[in-house]
DNA sequence: CTTTGTATGAGTGTATCCACTATTACAAAG
DNA sequence: CTTTGTAATAGTGGATACACTCATACAAAG
């Protein structure tokens, strides 16, 4: 569940949910920042109660924390934490291609290539967007596994240390070494073995925390407090 | 997250959490069912406030599914959910396993042989406490990754599928074939060797699935709409 | 007897209001 | 100048109130 489409639902609390997980995703509001219903509620013009309602779901995501009688903050990530999500991102997105293999087809294969195309693309021009095409990329592959919850799950996961890739890329704006593995990704895939295929993927997941974390450790970012992600909610 | 000792938040929403999803555990809510917040607003002596933002929290964990303007129900799973969430929790605990490989001492694996010891005992008298014993080992295990968010997704995937689970060692009272597997875990941890704790974690938690399955499929259970888990959070 | 339209009620989503908690700033005492 | 106590203020959690949506039952028309 997350960002991609959904069914479009109109309600104001869902309104203010996207309109703060953008602005989180986006970095307008910064790890440990405190927001109040107040404000955001005034912003959007509704009332304070489906934003209080928005920050349940944003907590139980882990996207923000939500302390009794003292708000509700921007969860920020420690370097481990980081390390941590990407250790389980490795063997969930591990999981989602060897259980999507037998689904890829000739057209998959290219509809694959294509992706990884457009990635070069955005890497080359700038790694603003390259971000989302990356993104796209792995759901594109995850999507085959047809697999809701583990689809979702994936996508929060994305989601969470999207701020920090998004500093980052800003700074390093070439990529290239992850866009170069993608293609082992896609290689793998192309060989028809599940396990192996489950391998690369929980490789090349991995590989991109060590330099997050080493350029994060050196711009001395990374503070604020842990969430709870998906499972719940306060500590 | 969820079920294990929480800092006692006081709160009248948190009082609501707990509340509900100790009855969706047990079974008392059953999967389908309607909840009214008004009604259990007024078994719980507070307004519906509270009660709506416990729904929220609940539908982020995937236990129950909301749609705009037509309420909350407790949400089942498909025969196919559950495999999906006995893959995920097995490569979740493959995981965990491994990470907590280097902080297994001594007296850890005592405590293991206790843990299991327990469940003997458990599994002899009747499959009633049987879960929570077997959840209770599967928790102390993972505890020593020393993962927050990674124990936190495994707990919230036990919790997912206990209903269902309860219903299930409710008729066939002897999960033996189980108790003796747990011990094939023990072992592999004992053995010092992270990967191969990990595959045997991973087949141990997938051996039950089919089990499951084939037991509810010939009782024609598990009809109910399916959730958006976890991804926890998100969307 | 079936179908279609309408009305009534239950239930949801949002807004407003109140009581209480925490935090800050400031003042008095050491 | 530091520390400690206290008052004021901002902000949270919860309750109540209201408008709108959906569903059901019933009635009229075919």
């Amino acid at each position: 569940m997350s960002f991609a489409s959904k069914g479009m639902a109109a309600t104001a609390q869902d309104e203010a949910y996207r309109a703060i997980l953008q602005d989180i995703r986006s970095g307008r509001y910064q790890p440990g920042e405190r927001l109040i219903p107040e404000t955001i509620a005034r912003e959007l013009a509704m009332s304070r109660m489906p934003v209080r309602e928005a920050f349940q779901r944003l907590a139980n995501e882990g996207l923000v924390l939500i302390r009794p009688n003292r708000g509700c903050i921007v969860s920020g990530l420690t370097i481990e934490e980081i390390y941590e999500l990407f250790e389980i991102r490795s063997v969930l997105e591990g999981l989602a291609v060897r259980l999507a293999m037998p689904r890829f087809d000739a057209a998959a294969l290219a509809e694959l290539d294509d992706h990884v195309a457009r990635m070069h693309r955005a890497g080359a021009a700038g790694g603003a967007d390259w971000l989302s095409r990356h993104q796209e990329f792995h759901a594109y592959i995850c999507g085959f596994s047809r697999h809701p919850k583990l689809i979702a799950q994936i996508a929060a996961l994305h989601i969470a240390v999207e701020p920090y890739m998004r500093v980052w890329l800003h700074h390093v704006a070439q990529p290239a070494y992850a866009t170069e593995r993608q293609d082992e990704v896609v290689e793998a895939i192309r060989t028809g073995d599940a396990e192996h295929a489950e391998a690369v993927m929980r490789d090349h997941v991995l590989r991109t925390a060590p330099r997050l974390a080493e350029f994060l450790r050196k711009r001395g970012q990374a503070v604020g407090a842990s969430s709870a992600l998906p499972a719940s909610t306060q500590p």
